[in-house]
DNA sequence: ACCTGAACACCGTTCAAGT
DNA sequence: ACCTGAACACCGTTCAAGT
């Protein structure tokens, strides 16, 4: 007796009354408490309160909290816009989401916790997944290839910004310049490691947002380059790929 | 007045006595807790009874539960073995470490949470840090072009195991193949996106860790290929790189 | 059908008090 | 110096009861 396979998704919605709670009305009022409060301080009890209800009237339209995390997650993805991908050529379709997913994930600082979280299944979900294998069609990839290279530039974003989220979580609201973070490194290594030291000194920029920015935009680049380099008659390709 | 800028790795640590808590003990019952039990079910008051303790005998050692997950995170970098650069080529030294650091993120499912909420500034962060820099300069990287492909990487391997992680977390114990999840798209979309179904169904490999281990290499050969390429010498070299 | 409040079993953290 | 237990202000969720 196996565990049946279901999902969120593929549950009956509740018919809500003229007046009252609605499951739209929760999410909506789950993603505003988001953006003002961040994840950790998000609880039922407070999106309850701005709905005027209880609390434990929301467990009529979510069967608990992960479930309308999931469905808030759907609306993560549907804020990311990727242009239709007949409208441009391959390169400028990626980088024009990959720049649009890095926004969205800066903006909403919740979305990349929940992506690694909860599965995304839901329709926007689906839909920026279609666009993106779209893309990748365009761009020249054939038969599996299409399903191997199709993840390629959202993991590259994802990777990316996770991390740096995290920083700034914790000293994004200090005044911090390039110099004290490298005398902390210092600090922590002993003379561990002075080239390491050397070059953020030198070579990093100094303001701590262009370096991102530049990091971002080189990987992508060679990412995307590497793509390139493995499509049907570039040099990379693979004997009967 | 602006906020101070300190860390957990410059605090005096605390002396222990012979018999008692000691701190490293203290992270080492914490991620045994994680392995077994993972990041939600793990507290304070279970790390403590883990060690004859009270819960609040633990805010001698560590401030609060965010500081101990720090010292916790930098044992899970601890974990993920880099090659020595000088010994083997660049290449090889990055797809070693691309490949020990996915698995440790799947042996390990806390990792990618604490990855994407606190700072990664210990010693055993920093020497990941350098081995890695110390590849990409033996790559042939200069200047700029050293910290702008220094965490190429390492993004990508987070974001493409993040979201995996979610996706086992919710239905890793579910009986499930292929067909059944395409199944279920389809019932989440309507008959939205043929194609995207079609190819899953036709082109996707059977099982799943296959496909997601199939997806990993050919994305790590894409940036790989691309780093190569803009290497000096390389023909995707910048004016003035 | 929809919503409520009380209640349960938890949390992280503070703090006065013990040794 | 180190550890304790009580206490505070929270959690998510269940459930009997209301309308």
């Amino acid at each position: 007796m196996t565990k049946q396979f279901t999902s969120v998704w593929l549950r009956e919605p509740r018919q809500p009354k003229a007046s009252g709670l609605r499951l739209d009305h929760i999410i909506g009022a789950a993603v505003e408490l988001l953006d003002a409060e961040g994840l950790e301080s998000l609880s039922m009890r407070k999106i309850g309160a701005k709905l005027d209800a209880g609390a434990t009237s929301l467990y009529w339209y979510v069967a608990n909290k992960d479930e309308l995390l999931e469905w808030v997650l759907d609306e993560f993805w549907g804020m990311v816009e990727v242009p239709e991908p007949d409208e441009a050529p391959w390169r400028e379709v990626l980088t024009t989401f990959a720049y649009n997913f890095r926004d969205t994930l800066r903006a909403h600082r919740w979305g990349a916790s929940l992506i690694g979280q909860l599965p995304s299944m839901g329709p926007n979900a689906l839909r920026l997944t279609d666009r993106l294998r779209r893309a990748y069609v365009r761009a020249g990839f054939h038969g599996i290839d299409i399903y191997l290279a199709s993840g390629t530039v959202m993991s590259y974003v994802l990777g990316v910004v996770t991390p740096e989220l995290a920083w700034e979580k914790t000293y994004g609201s200090v005044d911090i310049n390039r110099e004290e973070i490298v005398q902390m490194m210092e600090e922590v290594t002993g003379e561990g490691y002075p080239e390491l030291m050397a070059d953020y000194r030198e070579v990093s920029p100094a303001n701590p947002d262009v370096a991102r920015a530049m990091a971002f935009d080189f990987g992508l680049l060679c990412l995307l380059d590497g793509l390139e380099h493995r499509l049907p008659g570039g040099s990379g390709e693979r004997p009967g790929g």
